[in-house]
DNA sequence: AAGCTGATTGCAAGCGCTTACGATAGACTT
DNA sequence: AAGTCTATCGTAAGCGCTTGCAATCAGCTT
């Protein structure tokens, strides 16, 4: 049996009430009595029961983490490290992080999630492009305060934290048109509805506008291996002058690769191919592949750290917060990087 | 305002502690009685708050999880498909899962776990070789149930899913010995305290004893892309003759692949190189590496199920599940893998 | 007909905490 | 000297649920 309030209440001679007071730095405790509830508080151990002190509340001091349970699985550290970013900043201020993984399905129902019927959780975020609106307009009309991550619902003002996707890909496209002279570049994006997709390529048209290029998008239905792998055998038959893809991310800039190894294209000589996302396989690829870095441990601190405000402050004026992206040039766009990488440092 | 027991009891017209037995398919509620409350409870949507029942009951229906927060951050995704594996057989059972990172900093005091002093979790999950084993016996003497993953600490009876270590390093040594007839090969170990490293060493060493060889291990002080690249670069210099090697895990076996290409080795051809983990990005590197596979979903589930079990049933018999593992042949060993391989079918 | 049984239900305490409100006492005002 | 504050602390209700125990009642037994 662990400590009780009433146990310390015993031992400094006060009510409960007091010792509630004194832990919870509210004011009316004179200071001695506070130093002397503390310290014994320190001595047995004491931690507040979680469920006691969330009924008395109505508050749990726990997020709920949902992500997106894709089947099959992504080639992808994507998850751990914003979950990372949210359970470290959540721990900083007291909090515990419930991560769950919903799948197609669960989606379908935003009601039967037991984190909110149950009341587990003071807030929730939501991780990922690839979450239906539908389901999280459901968990918006719950009332609870909501945080997306990595994706954004225009017509709505739920909060959310993405990365700068438009710039992102603009610079690295840039990069490709000025510092290689490519013309003939084509993107190849993920589901139109997906929003990271939508804006990056945005900035990729913006690029090669900017270079008066005809824009030339390729749209799958995923963002695999295997779908990058198949839209770039299409997109090399049907263009066999191309010099460049710009990937929606590091996975389909993978199958791009593979696929024109398979034609017998030399990367990046024949073709220069970059991705988004830097995942952390991507310096260890032969080539070792060209991105523009998405801040996700970051995104998550600061999806936690925003959750928690709106928890604490109450309703707060609509916010977006749009972290930067970084273009890390490796060899697959056509530079030579240095041999000295040290390859762990990579990934966040 | 969520609905309560006793809306369900006013709308009734009996009492909350019929509601309660009712819900929860405790005896003692006439059948009608009981179709009604279930009805009523349904139409409104009834949840049960977790903090009052978990306050009544002093359970949480909650599990923790445990990781190892690695700095720098490891290429795998390791964590994920643990950590999804456990929520899913969680969920199955109206279970939630607090998913938490802790760094080296947080295993020197256990006691200081909030998870266990706020009383927010009925069991705990441990995942992976690297948490410190002083820092597991303390959290064992909390008394709360308690699963380790991948790591086992012998002289307790702490329960444990693990993979089976040795067999697979076993066979895929053999798999070096005698398909590719290689001889000369070094095993390249992490720390020797860590509980998978020691395992599959010594199934390396089983099968070069078979075959007539002197084992050879190198110890690395972690397991990292660099750590293999610098303890492949030394192994190379001092045995030149060196046929292959088996590397503790995936990420090592990469960094040995760096090392000797750098040192103008072809692999596999110069040299052939197996790990273990089966990592996502495994079959998508050139070579493809051969590699043991682990079923990390499935001890996730393993592991969650185990503890479930303790939570409810009481003290149990200490128990060990080892998972088998399976090799996967693909071409870092020396074989040739189908071109057809689907890139994203694996990972699990 | 009295007593007994078992099924069904309600009563009420209690889980460990928070908090509105009232009580007390010393200090200060006029 | 009586009244007014302020700082400090206790009283007790209540958060929403579970559960031991008592109460009720119909159906049986003898």
């Amino acid at each position: 049996m662990r400590p009780s309030l009433i146990e310390i209440a015993e031992r400094a001679g006060v009510s409960t009430a007091t010792v509630s007071r004194a832990l919870n730095d509210r004011p009316g405790v004179n200071a001695e009595t506070r130093e002397r509830i503390l310290r014994i508080a320190r001595e047995i151990g004491y931690a507040a029961n979680s469920a006691a002190r969330g009924l008395a509340t109505s508050r749990t001091f726990t997020l709920g983490c949902i992500n997106y349970r894709r089947d099959p699985q992504p080639i992808s550290s994507y998850h751990v490290q914003i979950v990372e970013g949210i359970d470290h900043e959540a721990r900083q201020h007291g909090y515990h992080v419930i991560t769950t993984f919903v799948d197609a399905a669960d989606m379908a129902d935003a009601a039967q999630l037991s984190l909110i019927a149950e009341q587990r959780v003071d807030g929730l975020i939501l991780v990922g492009p690839a979450l239906k609106p539908s389901f999280i307009i459901q968990l918006r009309n719950s009332h609870i305060p909501l945080v997306l991550i990595d994706n954004l619902l225009e017509e709505t003002d739920i909060d959310a934290v993405v990365c700068d996707n438009v710039g992102g890909t603009y610079r690295v496209t840039r990069h490709l048109l000025e510092t290689h002279g490519l013309r003939r570049l084509v993107f190849l994006s993920g589901p139109a509805h997906w929003f990271s997709s939508r804006e990056r390529r945005q900035g990729y048209e913006k690029a090669m506008r900017e270079a008066g290029q005809e824009p030339c998008v390729v749209y799958m239905p995923d963002t695999t291996v295997n779908t990058g792998q198949a839209a770039t055998l299409e997109a090399l038959e049907r263009h066999p002058d191309l010099e460049g893809i710009v990937a929606v991310n590091d996975a389909t800039a993978l199958g791009a690769i593979r696929a024109s190894k398979k034609r017998g294209r030399h990367i990046p000589a024949d073709l220069a191919v970059v991705g988004f996302d830097n995942v952390t396989w991507g310096p260890l690829h032969d080539p070792p592949l060209t991105t523009v870095r998405m801040f996700k441990y970051e995104m998550g601190i600061e999806a936690a750290r925003r959750l928690m405000d709106m928890i604490e402050r109450g309703p707060l004026p609509s916010f977006v917060l749009r972290l930067s992206t970084e273009v890390i040039v490796r060899e697959s766009c056509g530079c030579k990087s240095s041999d000295e990488t040290h390859y762990d440092d990579y990934g966040s």
